[in-house]
DNA sequence: AACGAGGGTGAGCAAGCGCTTAGATCCTCG
DNA sequence: CGAGGATCTAAGCGCTTGCTCACCCTCGTT
């Protein structure tokens, strides 16, 4: 059993940690939904129908709508949060693994903009609680970048007035990839990475 | 009859292009609940609520909820534009536009955060045709960015590498903070306009 | 062969949706 | 003052929504 399955294409397959087998078509069939539509504007019967299953089937396996939600929006958060910490705890200088950091960042948002959109902008959709545990997992993102920028300026590598202002454009700017991102765009999911991290850089006062 | 008015605070008061005072509340309202809970999540008992008048009063005023939305977003554009413009246009060195065009751009959408969530995030709730004509706009405000970068890169003002890449991530940069941007934050949206005027001035590689 | 458990379905309920209609009320102007 | 259009409301229509329920089918175990 192999941890992470492999498309023919070579692409990693994102979910396998969700099952049974039907629970995954529902919940991939849900990402889908939200990301073309909102998640206020999708039907339960929509959702269902996209994964070949009456409606009622989504009841076995989620309580609620926003059930399916919560576990998009707390398994790509989860992804979000593991792709940066990868690259602030790497090795290298701090120019490095920011540059690192965002382009891998920018990567998954380009690739995987589909997810990313529910998980970057569903988040109001949420109930409280909920809400609340994903908002935790957005701040330490957040601290995560802050950390590099704070040691990059420390060893005189960076050139940053405002840590934490620049924190929030990098992470805000990488974000918003999802919106505008599309598959039959002129740019690949890579060519924005370097761009990106490169502009990245700049802001940080670091020359090439 | 002043051109535009003015609330004892000093703030102007858009929609005043709106009328009668009636549409206008109603707008107003749709355009709070809109930014709280999105289009599809907004009922138009809700919004006629907040105006305090009856739902049937909405349908006086607008044949469809969807063309409020569209009032809403195309008039929120247009001033979107038309900041961009008046910086594209201004005086002085391709730099100093760029640091106006970004400075005033951002202060909207963080002193209008409410309006400008329900400009740029509601976009794929509008009919076919007249998201049609919204996107043209955005491809105005892309372009109006990516002028600035041309002639900067011309004068020999600016080191840019791809200076359509470049325009996206400047335009994104800015529009991102109405997602994030909040009253109580810590900053106020002036000094988020110059913190990110400084730091598109390094991206497009010029010194302080 | 009989069984129990769990994934699945068709039908449908209560609530809420966008929007309409009939009629009351207001404002403007001859 | 009184006609007539504009504005607003109470009531509600037809439909869709999230979700439930009674039942069925499949399958490993006894």
């Amino acid at each position: 059993m192999s941890a992470a399955e492999e498309t023919p294409g070579g692409e990693d397959v994102p979910w396998d940690e969700v099952t049974p087998e039907a629970a995954r078509r529902l919940l991939v069939a849900a990402v889908e939904a939200f990301a073309e539509r909102g998640y206020h504007a999708t039907t339960t019967r929509d959702i269902a129908g996209r994964a070949g299953m009456s409606p009622a089937a989504l009841y076995i396996h989620y309580k609620t709508k926003e059930e399916l939600l919560h576990r998009i929006s707390r398994i790509g958060h989860d992804k979000a949060l593991e792709i940066l910490r990868a690259a602030a705890d790497g090795d290298g200088t701090a120019a490095e693994r920011l540059a690192d950091a965002v382009r891998s960042f920018v990567r998954w948002h380009a690739e995987r903009h589909t997810t990313a959109r529910v998980v970057q902008y569903e988040l109001d959709a949420l109930g409280p609680e909920h809400r609340a545990e994903i908002i935790e997992l957005r701040r330490e993102s957040d601290a995560t970048v802050r950390r590099i920028l704070e040691e990059g300026a420390a060893a005189g590598e960076f050139d940053v007035l405002d840590v934490s202002g620049t924190a929030v454009a990098v992470l805000s700017l990488c974000i918003d990839v999802s919106r505008w991102f599309n598959t039959q765009g002129r740019r690949t999911a890579d060519e924005i990475g370097v761009l990106y991290a490169d502009l990245v850089l700049r802001m940080v006062g670091v020359q090439k």
